[in-house]
DNA sequence: CGGGATCCGAGCCGATACTG
DNA sequence: CAGTATCGGCTCGGATCCCG
């Protein structure tokens, strides 16, 4: 799980139970995904690049665990089951997008500050 | 407004960048405690529950190469170093805020949806 | 269709000890 | 003070196979 028990950790800093979830590979899209309403465990697999069912699993579990989400499972041939964000999901969304938005906007920069970066690194290294 | 179900694919790939450095533990600590101002290694490390020099220090370098934050030395005795958020570091800073806001106000209500979630969950098991 | 079970590697992270 | 070096653990997450 992304954390256990509840203890001084958390007490004193509560950030860690919001950065663990956000820290997954996984958690930040699906409820950005999820944000438009519910939907399949395919379409979730689709939409993700592929994450493999055994992680998007684990990570669905424990989202619902932690209350972000609802699991439903339709008693219907073939199976069919959805998930969608509670209310408390939602309330992560605008907390969440301006993480993405972020991203997109400072990619680039980031990516040649990196490469810049690395290049000094190498020539100091080099004399 | 997460939009087109095929750009999708593209919001993920831009966002791994921000949600990797969010995603590790002390990150988002740490440009939260430069936003006041530069600080010393040491001061960082205090106030981030002790974490161990070795991992703060591959933090911080993290940030350093991603242009988030410059590190300076100053050539006295005892050593000097301080680190100061650049405004690229800056403009994280309200991205980051939010999630730790997020935290402190439903930290408690996750803690009880996931109690109450894993009691349920034995209950199921115990029949 | 929607998973569960298992194997496995990568890498973050921590403790401890030592250095310029 | 501000790191570096070494060792090791543990969790995340991918691959593969299998099931109701």
């Amino acid at each position: 799980m992304v954390k256990e028990a509840a203890d001084e950790s958390e007490i004193c800093c509560p950030s860690r139970l919001v950065l663990d979830r956000i820290g997954d590979k996984w958690s930040v899209l699906i409820v950005l995904n999820l944000g438009d309403g519910p939907k399949r465990f395919s379409e979730l697999r689709g939409v993700l690049h592929h994450v493999t069912p055994k992680v998007l699993t684990y990570t669905l579990r424990g989202m619902e665990r932690d209350g972000l989400l609802t699991r439903t499972v339709f008693a219907e041939v073939p199976p069919r089951v959805e998930y969608e964000l509670t209310p408390l999901g939602h309330s992560l969304r605008p907390v969440m997008e301006p993480i993405t938005t972020w991203a997109e906007e400072h990619v680039d920069e980031v990516l040649s500050l990196r490469k810049a970066h690395d290049t000094r690194s190498a020539d100091e290294f080099a004399g």
